[in-house]
RNA sequence: GGGGGCGUAGCUCAGUUGGUUAGAGCGCCGGCCUGUCACGCCGGAGGUCGCGGGUUCGAGUCCCGUCGCUCCCG
């Protein structure tokens, strides 16, 4: 289709789909591809925006649903939107709610395709009904009854004055039959429509609506959903839902979803929803995808876990083992990021996140992130130079230091 | 000198009127975390219940002695 993009593609891969360009907002651009790190409630935990700029980001992601129970988005309408709420001038992007509606019955994406319990006792009964007008469900905020649908949605999103607008989707589970995966994609297809019916007679001009893909694993629904979604007058799509329980299923599926968009032509942004990983990111610029949020960097930065140069460990040092207690080495040798040049050890770092230290979750949080910006960096620049095939083979090997 | 209290896991403590393989929190060790409810989740190791006797079918629980700590009064 000749749909017009805010993606401008500068450069593609001729060996694969990768490509490279400038995602244009009202509040400025996206060098693509790029990683989003979660500024859920507000805020990159930990960091200041400045921070995360400095690390080289362009544009960080809000949660709608979490929003909503707190402060609330006419609240922050009230302070002239999230971006001057939160001191972050550049874009941002919005998650719908619609994952919190799987996390709050399923518990984490590890947790469900396992077919684990959800952690912790709290994450149970939760949700009250999923139904056609939306979702109903118990807030942990004070316990009552709040519902939210396609509309609400939206509407909480223009509130918050967001620059990429996620339409309101259900994540679909691994667990579950494929009846009840068509089922559910076919309600968020009608819920698609919905936000964009909101968005004709609401909506702000200049937010990038973005339409998920659903169809979990099978190739069919799959198929099927993401050109259901390319279908509508959407300005991008994002890849949503399981995308199945090993990485190599994942990548299928992720490919499935690409090629179903002109064979990979289509010019419209395609994020990645929850993906972030050192390998899977390089793959999935490789079957080009244009952005990638994940909770990986941060959470496990707060949780003691660096990322490295390790492939063998799945790029992974978790410094709470008890054998970095007395390890006076860097945290990466030959790191750039500001954490490591600050010449701090392991063993002060394990010490800090132990002891529950604020700074030891920052130290990790600003590595991490760093790391994932470097990477995402070199891809950019092995696109443009047309040398990604040669990139991706030593990042694949761990030589981004 | 007299009287009271306490000694149970590395630490702080629970242990019902004596009843089966002695518990918790923290710490320790290991695993986990992919559209985030920061300070999380799962699992594991670890104690001859200060020591010595006694009563009892059975004692961490009762009795005696002893050692250590602590409080109050002289």
């Amino acid at each position: 289709s000749g749909a017009v993009s805010a993606l401008q593609i500068l450069q593609r891969d001729p060996g694969s789909l990768a490509r490279t360009g400038v995602l244009r907002t009202a509040h400025g651009a996206i060098r693509t591809p790029a990683f989003v790190p979660l500024a859920t409630k507000a805020t990159v935990k930990g960091l200041l925006p400045p921070e995360v700029a400095d690390l080289g980001y362009d544009i960080v992601l809000g949660n709608t649903f979490h929003l909503f129970l707190d402060p609330g988005h006419e609240r922050i309408g009230r302070f002239g939107g999230l971006h001057n709420f939160m001191g972050w001038s550049g874009p941002i992007v919005t998650d719908s709610g619609g994952f919190q509606v799987f996390s709050m019955g399923h518990g984490t994406v590890a947790d469900e395709v396992k077919g684990r319990a959800p952690m912790g006792q709290e994450r149970m009964g939760k949700i009250l009904a999923i139904e056609e007008r939306g979702v109903t469900f118990r807030s942990y905020i004070d316990g009552s009854s709040l519902f939210m649908g396609p509309e609400t949605s939206m509407e909480i999103q223009a509130a918050l004055g967001s620059d990429l607008v996620l339409v309101f989707d259900e994540c679909t589970p691994y667990n579950v039959t494929r009846e009840y995966t068509q089922r559910s994609t076919e309600r968020t297809h009608r819920w698609l429509d919905r936000c964009l019916d909101w968005q004709d007679r609401h909506g702000r001009d200049h937010a990038i609506v973005y339409g998920i893909s659903q169809g979990g694993v099978h190739k069919d629904l799959r198929v099927e959903s993401t050109q259901a979604v390319a279908s509508r007058p959407v300005g991008g799509i994002a890849i949503g839902g399981s995308l199945g329980a090993e990485k190599a299923e994942m990548y299928e599926v992720v490919e499935w979803a690409v090629r179903a968009l002109d064979g990979g032509a289509d010019p419209r942004p395609r994020h990645l929803l929850g993906i972030g990983e050192v390998d899977d990111l390089i793959r999935g610029v490789e079957l080009g995808i244009d952005t990638f949020d994940c909770a990986m960097p941060t959470r496990l930065g707060r949780h003691g876990v660096a990322v490295i140069n390790d492939p063998d460990r799945r790029w992974r040092v978790d410094l709470t083992a008890g054998r970095f207690k007395d390890d006076d080495g860097p945290l990466l040798e030959g790191c750039p990021c500001p954490a490591c040049a600050l010449g701090l050890s392991r063993g002060y770092i394990r010490y800090l996140v132990h002891a529950r230290e604020l700074t030891g979750m920052r130290l990790l949080t600003i590595h991490n992130l760093a790391y994932l910006a470097r990477l995402m960096a070199r891809l950019r620049g092995a696109i443009a130079e047309g040398t990604l095939a040669q990139t991706a083979a030593a990042l694949r090997a761990g030589e981004l230091p």
